[in-house]
RNA sequence: GGCGGAGUAGCUCAGUGGUAGAGCAGGGGACUCAUAAGCCCUUGGUCACAGGUCCGAAUCCUGUCUCCGCUACCA
């Protein structure tokens, strides 16, 4: 993956105008489960998340809610960590744009592009909504009253034109075209990257990147004759104006990687390794921002995953057509480890797919309480009723043979970011497991034991030694989906679980995850006990739907 | 409009020249260690449509229809 021993992931920064929905989450899940993979590999992880907190219509929504817009997205961000922490989401950092240091990046970048020559003033002109400021084209509507901002549809939009610093995006139309040719992994999936790769053969425009009429924002650092726009007093000359947009958020990246003061720290991190993004925002991790960088004289992130949408009858989730899904919600009906390895397994993370409460009982039921729980509760109750919790050890049979191509393929889904498949591949080992048990019928191994059958209880103990170490392969592999239940179904198997709270801390896992490798003599089985509870479809769908 | 992708069982999808597959959902059965879970068997498809190439096409070619993605300044 990363040609040293560290992964630095990222999340898009959310929007902090609202409380979040699973569809804005299931992203930082994913990306949670990737930095929790390596944390427990033993690379030294660092996983950024946070929160992207300006813009002005973030300032105009706290005007119009009479608060401050600071207070505004404090609370948002509450709501979003209440979530995270209901989802056992484990950054490293949890950035937010009105960060101090985070202002300084911002500003830097700006000051390094400036020094390239690759921004200047020129004229941005649009639509401008007065209560609201400039809008995109895509942004507006045309009513028989002529173009109206949705939002104000009363007010008259002008069309008016503003003195802005624009970056040069056109002068790296050939060097991204190269860079995206020299690394084919830069963009994926592969459908992304071809999009990606053709809007940069369509020509490339320079973009503008600071608004003259916002306050909410990062003050500039340059006024338009190149000085600095910083007062004496150590404040920022509002006619300098504010950084807009990308040169904010995307900057969080770096930020968050120790830019630009802790040069240290920075060196190791950068550049990224994954940026796990939406397929909305594609074009400016994967055109804007490597040009952003390059003009600061940085290196583009290695690899940048595209993520679908979470759809509900076909149409994507958002707030405000009310079909999501509150996280909270669904923590409470499946578990946390039980949501993330749900939303995971429902939805391939390369394409947009069909939610429902329904879909994900279902799938709760049929993997989780069905499969791989009714597994390890089968199997740690004949260890019980058949060798009285004394744990046997692993022979070398057919479902060792199965597990050297389960891991293999579970690996390469996952560090391919093929989450859902990975699980696939790995769920396909738990049927294996369960085949097993009706294949060699231990109650009739047992039995025969009993009677004193020549060879039945050594027989017996290989069986049972297999799918108890088949067990403790599971739950070890899936702990990075499962953090909560991993250690709870090490612990039935009488089991030791190293790893932290947040995957940290433990022994490198890829040792552990070979046949018979873990295998400890002399232990015993811990009670059975249902780790997923079967759930009625009826009683688990929330009242709201 | 341009570029790209997709149309296969009720649902989600795999399957790129050689007698149509998986999971889920539905039906039946044998068992009993287990969360009435698991296991076995099974219903179900003129593989969008029409031509063509080939001994042979879901798979290659042409055309048609339908759907989807990208086609620049939303955080």
């Amino acid at each position: 993956m990363s040609p040293d021993d560290r992964y630095y992931i990222t999340t898009a920064i959310a929007y902090a105008n609202n409380r979040p929905g699973l569809h804005t989450l299931y992203e930082v899940v994913g990306a949670d489960v990737l930095a929790r993979w390596h944390r427990m590999k033993g690379d030294r992880t660092r996983f950024l998340t946070g929160i992207d907190e300006h813009s002005v219509n973030i300032a105009q929504r706290a005007a119009e809610l009479g608060t401050t817009p600071k207070a505004f997205v404090d609370e948002n961000v509450a709501l979003f960590k209440t979530a995270e922490d209901a989802l056992l989401i484990s950054p490293d950092r949890f950035i937010r744009t009105t960060d101090p240091d985070h202002i300084r990046a911002a500003q830097e970048m700006v000051r390094r592009a400036y020094a390239n020559g690759d921004i200047y003033v020129g004229d941005y002109e649009g639509w401008y909504c007065p209560a609201e400021g400039f809008k995109a084209p895509s942004d507006v509507l045309e009513t028989a009253q002529g173009t109206r901002c949705p939002n104000h549809p009363t007010v008259d939009l002008q069309w008016l034109s503003e003195h802005n610093w624009f970056l040069r995006l056109s002068a790296y139309q050939e060097r991204l075209e190269r860079y995206f040719e020299e690394h084919p992994d830069f963009v994926q999936p592969d459908y992304r990257r071809n999009e990606m790769l053709g809007f940069i053969r369509g020509g490339l425009e320079d973009f503008s990147i600071s608004r003259s009429g916002a306050s909410w924002g990062i003050p500039f650092p340059i006024m338009p004759d190149g000085s600095s726009a910083q007062l004496s007093d150590g404040s920022w000359n509002p006619e300098a104006g504010t950084i807009y947009v990308w040169y904010d958020a995307l900057i969080n990246y770096v930020t968050g990687a120790g830019f630009p003061d802790d040069k240290e720290a920075f060196e190791r991190w950068w550049p990224a390794d994954l940026h796990v993004i939406g397929k909305d925002i594609a074009r400016f991790h994967t055109i804007y921002w490597p040009a952003m960088l390059w003009s600061a004289g940085l290196e583009a992130p290695r690899r940048v995953w595209v993520h679908g949408w979470l759809l509900a009858q076909g149409e994507r989730m958002s707030k405000s057509l009310g079909n999501f899904l509150d996280p909270v919600d669904v923590v409470r009906t499946l578990g946390p480890d039980g949501t993330r390895y749900v939303s995971l397994r429902e939805v391939p993370f390369d394409r947009d797919a069909d939610v429902s409460w329904d879909s994900f009982v279902r799938r709760y039921n049929t993997d989780l309480a069905n499969n791989f729980g009714n597994l390890l509760n089968r199997t740690v109750s004949m260890v019980n009723r058949y060798l009285e919790g004394s744990r046997p050890a692993p022979s070398r049979g057919s479902l060792q043979v199965a597990w050297m191509h389960a891991l293999p393929a579970y690996r390469e889904k996952l560090e391919a970011c093929q989450l859902s498949e990975a699980l696939a591949a790995l769920w396909d080992f738990v049927d294996k497991a369960n085949r097993e048990v009706d294949l060699e019928q231990p109650w009739v191994l047992a039995k025969e034991a009993k009677a004193g059958v020549e060879g039945k209880s050594e027989y017996l103990g290989h069986v049972l030694g297999d799918l108890v170490e088949a067990c403790r392969l599971i739950g070890l592999a899936v702990a990075p989906f499962m953090p909560t239940a991993a250690p709870r179904i090490l612990a039935q198997l009488g089991y030791e679980y190293s790893y932290g709270a947040d995957g940290n801390g433990g022994a490198p896992v890829l040792p552990l995850l070979e046949w018979e490798a873990g295998f400890v003599p002399g232990g015993r089985v811990a009670a059975a006990e249902p780790l997923f509870p079967r759930l009625e479809t009826e009683a688990a769908t929330p009242a709201a739907g």
